[in-house]
DNA sequence: GAGAAGTTGTTACGGCCGTAACAATACTCA
DNA sequence: TGAGTATTGTTACGGCCGTAACAACTTCTC
């Protein structure tokens, strides 16, 4: 594979290989009739893209190292903050379906880390919680996962990152009716 | 979607559970001592969870009605786009595994929308390339997929998709470099 | 040339997630 | 009160994804 030993105008330095097919994809778009719509695809691609590198990472670097999941470290955070919590409220706050929490759920369980506890008032419900362990465990994740975020988002201002949390928020709160 | 009656400084309207969740959270973080930081809790939440429902939301409302799904779809398009390709290099553009674009392409071609053929120059490679079925299944979930994003973003004017667009580029280039 | 080293695609395994179906329990309202 | 309805949690199944291991093949190096 020849890399590139070649004359580029040296836009595309160290461009990765993802960038490269958003911005080859773009202009063919852009070059379509109607339906296609460069703009939107454009928007759409990169904020999948960067929450797939985002989860990616945090996952790989900070939760599966200590025996977590990013999904597993989610729900955890969630009971540090609220406390013994149903599995129903948990779906619902992280418009996840119950079986996915179920599922959360059991393998914590299974790390020790999470517990079941019985209602007495509902003979259906349960509440999740924290054990000892699951406190230290998401103390200690809670804070590299901060910093590696800070790191991620450092190449923007603090003025251009409340900027992204508005618009990020606006969009949030205009979803769909119809989800 | 049009005019809004919803003025009123009146908290929790119709606020979705997911948001205020995300608001409960960032006081408490807010009132925490330094690891703590409720300015990139609230970015990184609000960017996964916008991304974890438009996912959803496109999966369950284009793809799957089509007997897709949406990194099948994606899969696909970049196929539309860049015409057979080898898994290696569709994994690089995606920043995937070499094995999740294996399943991903089991799935597709059994589903007859995709085919490998062999690479004469080289035993090892493959190139996998489009059907006209599959042809036909891109094009058309590309039209309804850039449909529901415009509905999407429509709570958003063109110039702040643009800066939208533009600081999310600004993070994807600024990656960390020991991903 | 021949052996070492690297690349490519695949498989096995485990975790995540959704839908659909189910049992157990709670609620509604004639 | 009691039948019908709704809610809660779970399981089964299939798709997605990563890591690790592997076979087949190519390329490098001597």
């Amino acid at each position: 594979m020849n890399s590139e030993p070649d004359t580029r105008p040296d836009l595309a330095m160290d461009v990765p290989p993802d960038l490269r097919y958003a911005a080859y994809a773009r202009e063919r778009l852009a070059a379509m009739s109607p339906p296609a719509d460069a703009e939107a695809f454009a928007l759409a691609y990169h904020l999948l893209q960067l929450a797939y590198l985002l989860v990616t990472d945090l996952e790989t670097r900070i939760h599966r190292p200590r025996g977590l999941t990013l999904p597993g470290f989610r729900l955890m955070f969630k009971l540090w903050l609220l406390g013994p919590t149903q599995p129903v409220r948990l779906a619902e706050i992280s418009a996840m379906s119950r079986s996915a929490v179920t599922n959360a759920v059991n393998t914590l369980e299974r790390g020790g880390l999470v517990e079941r506890r019985p209602v007495p008032e509902d003979g259906r419900a349960v509440v999740v919680a924290l054990t000892t362990e699951g406190e230290a465990a998401v103390r200690d994740a809670f804070a590299e996962q901060t910093r590696r975020e800070r790191e991620w988002f450092t190449c923007l201002g603090p003025a251009e990152r409340e900027q992204m949390t508005a618009l990020l928020s606006r969009i949030l709160r205009a979803r769909p009716a119809d989800l």
